[in-house]
DNA sequence: AATGATAACCTACAAGTGTAGGTGTTTAAT
DNA sequence: ATTAAACACCTACACTTGTAGGTTATCATT
């Protein structure tokens, strides 16, 4: 995957919730950015380029599309930044973020069913 | 906390485990990334005009110190990383790194505690 | 068929980032 | 005191990113 840019990723977003979609429905949906449509097209190029997002072609302009999966595309990111910031702990993350309130009480009971639940299907696979 | 660029967190990172620090220090311990000591001058001058780094006069050359705290920043940089990929939920970015298998066991496992005995303080504090 | 809207494509440009080289200054060793 | 090594400070330069403008091609409507 490569780098995908912060911007990059917003439009990315949009399109894994929508696609295919139009310039003018990418553009609709992004118009709480601000971006001209030009700087959506710029990014939409950049994301094509960095094969990431696909183009086909559909009466007047395009239909696009993205190519990678979103999910593969958040744990590579996520990879990167719990090597990059927590030298590749997890634990040590998450200790941060419960530590410093940054999760709120119903994400960390979501959180913490998701662990234990997984400790059971772990222990029915051994 | 400004922006720090990837190759900018890697000197602060040093600079949070051994600080003060000279260039020469500081060179030898990023010997490892092959960075010549005029690029990771460049890092502190930039990380100081950011003010994240503090150089005093010693000697011959300063003694640089962070003049922000690493678990800080951790933290931010960690909100602003769940905001972006994740919408904020930390569970689903914990989700997809368990289901993934970015987690090993061990991890998980300090994990698990840490999560339920978090679970057993906030009790109390109640 | 002409025309207006829209999209594609090309170009631009400043700020940030990665990566250093040169030059001047200071310090430590001789 | 001289000199070499090291450091600071300034400069550079290509690439990425954010943010569009201009020009041309095309589609849909009158």
């Amino acid at each position: 995957m490569a780098n995908v840019s912060k911007s990059e990723w917003v439009v990315l977003k949009i399109l894994w919730a929508n696609s295919p979609a139009t310039l003018a429905q990418l553009s609709a949906k992004l118009a709480y950015t601000g971006w001209s449509s030009k700087t959506i097209q710029t990014f939409l190029t950049r994301l094509i380029k960095k094969q990431v997002v696909s183009a086909k072609k559909q009466g007047r302009g395009f239909l696009y599309s993205p190519i990678v999966i979103e999910k593969d595309c958040q744990i590579e990111e996520t990879k990167r930044f719990i090597n990059r910031i927590f030298d590749g702990s997890y634990s040590q993350m998450v200790l941060g973020a419960i530590d410093s309130g940054s999760i709120n009480d119903n994400e960390l009971e979501i959180l913490k069913r998701l662990i234990n639940e997984h400790e059971r299907n772990d222990s029915n696979d051994n």
